[in-house]
DNA sequence: ATTATAGGCTAATCCAAATTAGCCGTCAAG
DNA sequence: CTTGACGGCTAATTTGGATTAGCCTATAAT
């Protein structure tokens, strides 16, 4: 990694630690191992860090974005994969969401950073609220929609019930970013969850029947 | 309001917006009407300010979970009061506890603020945790206990039927603090949510009749 | 070989913001 | 009526931290 990204990486664990306010440009020197006026051959000033670590974001966020449009495009395929999705299946799809969200780094250290300064700005509010809970929303709602469609699981509402399953996942990732050493009771709680919530919205063979009956009847 | 306690509310106010380190000394003063140095005759420092703000709201908080332990202590006649809840009690109950949190000008101030601090010092991590996680859930726990308990909702597990019903209340509430312009969204999700809660766990006539039969096979 | 550029350093410089010094008016207690 | 504490002000002072100036070396391109 080059001094420049190098510089972007300890300027993000910074901010994400202290905020952009309480970080010295002499501290994301001394961690690249440089001195302070050296940073300036490489950025114009720490603003122009604080700039250029949102724009790496966006970035990544518009190739992961990219990614998933393929996904959505393949949506047919995608609701084959989970036509038959199990309990242990959706604990799996809530888990791998939670400790992608909780683990990887980079998401780790940059929502750490906009928690921080999300009040500083409205466009960094709006970038929180995009990328940790309306996208994660519309994306497990897409899918959600699928298993509805495809009689796993039933619903009169499909975002409310997609609400129920992401917030507490999301209540649990901000308690692990204050929190960490509560991971383990958080991953207790999310599994917990997952069940309560599958045998909350599974239809099962009863309620199948029962709606048979209902249709006999009309 | 004497003007060492409207230090503490100006200072709560900038502190909330912009995070203690990019709050100006003179900025305070300013809103106060005084000037800075004029500050220094009520608080050693910039740092005491924050500190007595921490301090009276341990103070206020205190007085408030003395209040909730008498409803606890009292949890015979708060029964009562549930024993019929209607569903659209139930959806009272959530918004005021939404609203409350959402509108009251301390409770707000002072949550955006710790928002913002958390990650400074894991004591206020802990405050956070505690007054806008732990607490209500513990609280509203209490309270599904005794719905339960009384057979107007039904569930295996309690609390994760109360992260039910405040973790999307929760997801809500930050989402208002960050673009305040969706509260009125907000409003309807938490409505439809509650709604959707309350089908889920209450304890229907038909499965009340159910369980009877069940009794009487074994 | 020469030169330009990139990227590092030390030693200023600059500046904003916290804090201190020291003065003054008011008012309540003696 | 006078004195001392309270709380305000203006004018320093201090300081920490961002930024600039100017120099040096290595390396890559001509």
């Amino acid at each position: 990694m080059d001094t420049r990204q190098r510089i972007l990486d300890e300027a993000l664990t910074l901010f994400s630690e202290k905020g952009y306010a309480n970080v010295f440009v002499a501290d994301i020197a001394n961690r690249v191992g440089i001195k302070a006026p050296s940073l300036y051959k490489h950025y114009k000033n720490k603003q122009a860090i604080f700039d250029a670590i949102i724009a790496e974001m966006n970035k990544r966020f518009l190739e992961q974005a990219g990614a998933l449009q393929i996904n959505g495009a393949d949506a047919a395929a995608d609701a084959d994969i989970y036509k038959t999705i199990s309990e242990e299946q959706l604990i799996d799809l809530g888990r791998n969401l939670f400790l992608y969200f909780l683990h990887d780094d980079y998401t780790r250290r940059f929502r750490k950073m906009l928690t921080i300064e999300q009040f500083h700005d409205a466009s960094l509010a709006k970038i929180y609220q995009k990328q940790y809970v309306d996208d994660p929303l519309s994306y497990q709602g897409m899918l959600f929609g699928m298993l509805v469609a495809s009689g796993i699981l039933q619903t009169e509402n499909v975002e409310i019930m997609t609400i129920h399953f992401y917030a507490p996942i999301y209540m649990l990732l901000v308690m692990c970013d204050r929190e960490p050493e509560r991971e383990q009771e958080a991953m207790k709680t999310l599994e917990d969850h997952i069940r309560q919530f599958n045998s909350l919205y599974r239809r099962d063979e009863k309620t199948i029947r029962k709606n048979r009956n209902k249709h006999k009847e009309q």
